[in-house]
DNA sequence: CGTAGAGTTGATTGCGTTCAACTTCAGTGG
DNA sequence: CCACTGAAGTTGAACGCAATCAACTCTACG
């Protein structure tokens, strides 16, 4: 892990506009900067719950594991997302948050935020709306999962993924394996990778190893194509 | 719904150990007790924000429809459950949340909630932790969809059944349809039909109408008999 | 008694898995 | 600089779980 400072880098952050950190709530909170190498953890499920995580730069993931099974990947994190808020459930982490490229993120510790949480009346309020945001994004997934085919959950991450990245650059540059993807997707990664190709031959999107831009109609009545 | 009330009832009731009702903080909590009909709706989805409940006595279901789709049940509510925690989310709703069986619910309005929150400093904290919990909740979900096959869902949602009734009653007496039941598991209703009666052939449960009682070899290795 | 919704059963189809072989790519050491 | 190695990704063939469609039974309720 790298060495924590405590500069408010959020005057240079392109995402600042939108991003929670930036909330004047936010702000005064105490944190540091930590900038971890890729493979490294935030934390490992189980583990104690300790503080949160804001991303500000890079790209992380989580996992769960339940008994017996391979682990399934929840989510995928980017800049402005706060990780680690599962922690609030019993104590611990009920999953594991590790980093896929280079990143810079802001460290929260749950005892500085308990703190401001005395002094700051906003804080709380905010923090259910975090808790809550996050908890319908799973249920989305949860709900997508059972309902749409492998193709169109798909499609839906690729439009995910390009939400945030800005308007004029060119596709997407995937951070994660195809395997995590597949694993995130709920199929093989066979199935995945049939998926794409087909995709790529109706000319719904242009593919190039991990870059893939969508192909400008967007719309869903592209799939008839 | 049936007329608004303001008795201490968690006195009388069999569940209060365990409740978060009955905590010392949420005690405090301005609550009215209402008792709505089997089809009543506690919420729809898409409408403002403005209570959440507590479950004492019924049953009642959260559904979410996403574009195009039929409607994905998320979860199901017994008594001791806390509904409508999604709203904290964007000030609105995410899901509809319906009775299933006559019941009596506390329920707690925003407004209240948001004036005991400048009184009682425990009571954030709590709430950090319900919302924490039903997330985790949501991603196990999540994570058993994609990683076990239909018939082990289904023997996990019985042992979950079942971990909420008391121990001399025998089996379960189950609050939903088939219909509801196949929809919150990801299969179609045929599929959890055949399931049932596999299982009930192999003497892994016994089944009468909506009543399942799990046989005395409740673990995995059952399935192999 | 008749109707509607809930639940069951059977036959067929297909999406996605699994297994296996192959290709591509990045990193490493000679 | 190139050969080697292992991981990541692709392709093909065969299988199987669960969806779908359709007909039927059961149950509740008027």
């Amino acid at each position: 892990m790298g060495s924590p400072e405590k500069i408010d880098i959020c005057k240079l952050c392109p995402h600042s506009q939108s991003c929670k950190a930036n909330n004047d709530v936010f702000k005064k909170l105490e944190k540091t900067m930590i900038t971890p190498e890729k493979g490294n953890f935030l934390f490992k499920q189980g583990e104690t719950f300790d503080s949160f995580y804001i991303m500000c730069q890079g790209s992380a993931k989580a996992e769960c594991k339940t008994t017996g099974n391979s682990p399934q990947v929840l989510e995928f994190y980017h800049p402005c997302d706060v990780i680690g808020l599962c922690g609030f459930g019993n104590g611990s982490y009920q999953e594991t948050a590790q980093i896929m490229t280079y990143s810079r993120i802001y460290k929260v510790s749950k005892k500085d935020f308990d703190t401001a949480l005395a002094h700051s009346p906003a804080l709380a309020p905010l923090m259910f709306e975090l808790l809550g945001t996050s908890m319908v994004r799973r249920q989305r997934a949860l709900s997508e999962m059972s309902k749409l085919e492998a193709e169109e959950r798909f499609l839906n991450f690729l439009k995910a993924e390009q939400s945030g990245v800005p308007k004029d650059s060119n596709g997407i540059e995937l951070s994660m394996s195809r395997t995590d993807l597949a694993n995130y997707l709920g199929v093989a990664v066979e199935t995945l990778s049939r998926l794409i190709k087909n995709l790529s031959q109706k000319g719904v999107i242009e593919v190039n190893n991990r870059h893939i831009s969508l192909c400008v109609n967007t719309n869903k009545s592209c799939n008839a194509a």
